[in-house]
DNA sequence: GCTTATTCTCTACAACTATAGAAAATAAAC
DNA sequence: GTTTATTTTCTATAGTTGTAGAGAATAAGC
């Protein structure tokens, strides 16, 4: 990833140092565009734009994103690259249920933060439709979600928590497009709005999984 | 909707009538920018592409659509009309958990011609990210099927096939959810891939609602 | 054939885009 | 201050876009 990085150390004499640090120049620049997106959608973001939102003039970009497309393709991993690292925090210790809830907690759309990310993660989602490259990044992480979704099942049903009669791949796949629609319904709602009830969708779910309705209706936990 | 439509009319002399329907003639074009945006993305859906793929010149759209903006408008809440249209033609006569399966099913990419129209809705839902007039038209149609699920998940209980203990409308919003990331799933996913395991889930999830699961795993249907 | 309303093609244009690259500005080392 | 590598600005360019509108083509009625 380093960029022209090495050069100095290659002269004869004691040449100027980098000034900046390209890598963490990338992020900021990163951060610049999603700010754009978020605020005013993909058509929006322009490399005018961008540069303007960093603090720079038209041309800055160029030494840290060749091109426009390189630039998108960053931006948009890094989304799934914090989801993720924000994941493994929040899990972490954790497993079963408690772990479940916690994955999905933190991928579901609950605060102002994480609707911006699902704003910026549409346009995304619109470009990897015709684009093969960008939609293996999403397909990787959605295998990556799957993969400890299954996991986090088998422990529940382990400790008695997850007693349901339906497949745990299956109960992955609806859990996993359960929060990728909660991205939809999150960021297409008007600007303010932030409670649409997907904790209270998720709590149901897993209460569908671990607990059952006796024939007169009336709930039972799993000590019943 | 009729644009010039009665002219005709007003004349003195018997004029020259209409050669083309100009309602005909839109659904026309809204089909090949379907076809555009199906195959090549939203980015591709230029008005000349429009136009030729329709077999006209640049300009011919003008009289029909006076802006691009019109026409994708138009376009995108076409893709929801078809989509209630059969809906409603598979749930007719139908009730409960029937209804809802038939809805589900209906919605589900579950064949390449409504996965072509996942590869639609993306785009729109990117479009409507920004742009609150395109976030009402899909606001409307989740409202109804909202509505219509709710409805279906009553029919349901009153027969017996849901007895689970979380709200309908939560059970609604978490089904909506998954036929929407079904969307997603769809739409970025190689061409020729036609099958998620979305009927599965679909099944799966109508279990729980439905099925108990005893103290020791074994499985139980509503005449346990 | 002619007339007339309608439809379509084609050219034109102004705005905007990503990108390239020369020139200026900057900051460390001496 | 001077030198030098780095960084940034700024201008230029080639391409694409939506839109406008004049003119040609078309088709029906006479």
């Amino acid at each position: 990833m380093a960029h022209k990085g090495l050069s100095k150390y290659f002269r004869g004499v004691a040449a100027v140092p980098k000034i900046v640090d390209h890598d963490e120049r990338r992020l900021e620049l990163v951060d610049a565009t999603w700010r754009i997106i978020a605020r005013h959608g993909l058509e929006s973001a322009t490399m005018r734009e961008i540069a303007m939102e960093a603090g720079f003039a038209n041309g800055a970009l160029k030494p840290y994103f060749p091109t426009k497309d390189t630039l998108l393709e960053f931006a948009f991993g890094h989304v799934f690259n914090r989801t993720n690292q924000r994941i493994a925090q929040v899990t972490k210790g954790k497993s079963g249920v408690d772990a479940l809830r916690a994955f999905c907690l933190e991928v579901l759309p609950l605060d102002e933060e994480r609707i911006n990310e699902a704003r910026i993660v549409i346009p995304f989602w619109q470009k990897a439709v015709n684009d093969p490259q960008k939609a293996a990044i999403h397909q990787q992480s959605m295998d990556e979600w799957l993969a400890a979704i299954r996991r986090f099942l088998a422990e529940a049903r382990d400790s008695g928590d997850v007693r349901a009669a339906v497949d745990d791949s299956i109960l992955a796949g609806q859990l996993l497009n359960m929060l990728l629609g909660a991205q939809i319904e999150a960021a297409l709602a008007a600007e303010g709005h932030t409670d649409f009830g997907h904790a209270e969708q998720l709590e149901g779910y897993l209460a569908l999984l671990g607990k059952n309705t006796t024939a007169d209706g009336r709930q039972s936990g799993k000590h019943a």
